[in-house]
DNA sequence: ATAAAGCCTACTTAAATAATAGGAAAACAG
DNA sequence: CTGTTTTCCTATTATTTAAGTAGGCTTTAT
């Protein structure tokens, strides 16, 4: 019952890059560096918002990579679950393939939709904006 | 983010100990019958649930396992947190040992306490006389 | 032309998950 | 007091997932 460093190393990268304010694209070689993370695993964790469509790529030299949206459009959800997959707490909740025979029968199905809906109240209501705030109300706190 | 088998079984076997109401110790042997899960593997995580003080057994011929309280007394979140450990979606939240170095600079953080703070509104409201009533209704309509 | 970036795929290591297996110990029944 | 039924304990195994490492290819600004 954890979030993988994929999906907590894909949220500080989001949230590093969003915090970036110069307009250029922002390096994988920085955020790593920034974030204290490999560069090689970042480089496989943005492969996966790339291709979702959650950051934008540019090759070549001076390169590197831009949001494609506002920051209150990112919510934490989209971010996890293109990195994590699905984020139910069981996989009945998952497939309507797949689909566990004592579905009709259990009672702790209820529970997990519960705990289901619980975590999609938070993921889907934080957003990077949220996130970024956040940051800086905690760095002015540092500073003092 | 997944809760394993043993958390999902924990919680069956409890239901089902519980649904029996002759006042007898139930045995593992028909539990696994009835759920549909290896008896083998049900000793592992009862044996769990016993030292944790959840059930309490009785040992040769004759024996089996008995709830050691009132159906209401125990809350979903006990019986997985015995036999999942931890249910904060992240190991920051987890030891206040083994803490990461960058907690006080981490905006992400706060995203997991929230969620944290979601999963045990659930986890620790949730009772396992909840899951009784939901199984009677679920097995009123299966009839129907 | 060259250096600096991202892109792509394969590989590796370690840990966790999900069981299986086999026998020892306890307790009741006859 | 013997046999059967049950829990108790420990070890082993197979599979999957997590968490990276590694290396070369492609693109593009200068």
């Amino acid at each position: 019952m954890k979030i993988s460093t994929k999906g907590r190393y894909a949220l500080r990268l989001m949230l590093d890059i969003a915090l970036d304010h110069s307009g250029e694209p922002v390096r994988i070689k920085d955020i790593a560096a920034r974030q204290e993370i490999s560069e090689k695993y970042l480089e496989q964790i943005i492969s996966v918002l790339n291709k979702a469509g959650l950051v934008r790529s540019i090759r070549g030299s001076q390169g590197g990579y831009l949001l494609t949206k506002e920051v209150d459009k990112y919510t934490a959800g989209m971010i996890l679950r293109v990195t994590e997959g699905s984020l139910a707490p069981v996989s009945c909740l998952d497939d309507e393939v797949n689909t566990c025979e004592r579905q009709s029968l259990c009672a702790t199905l209820r529970l997990w939709q519960m705990l289901n809906t619980a975590i999609c109240d938070v993921v889907d209501k934080v957003t990077l904006a949220d996130l970024m705030e956040w940051q800086m109300q905690m760095a002015d706190n540092y500073v003092i």
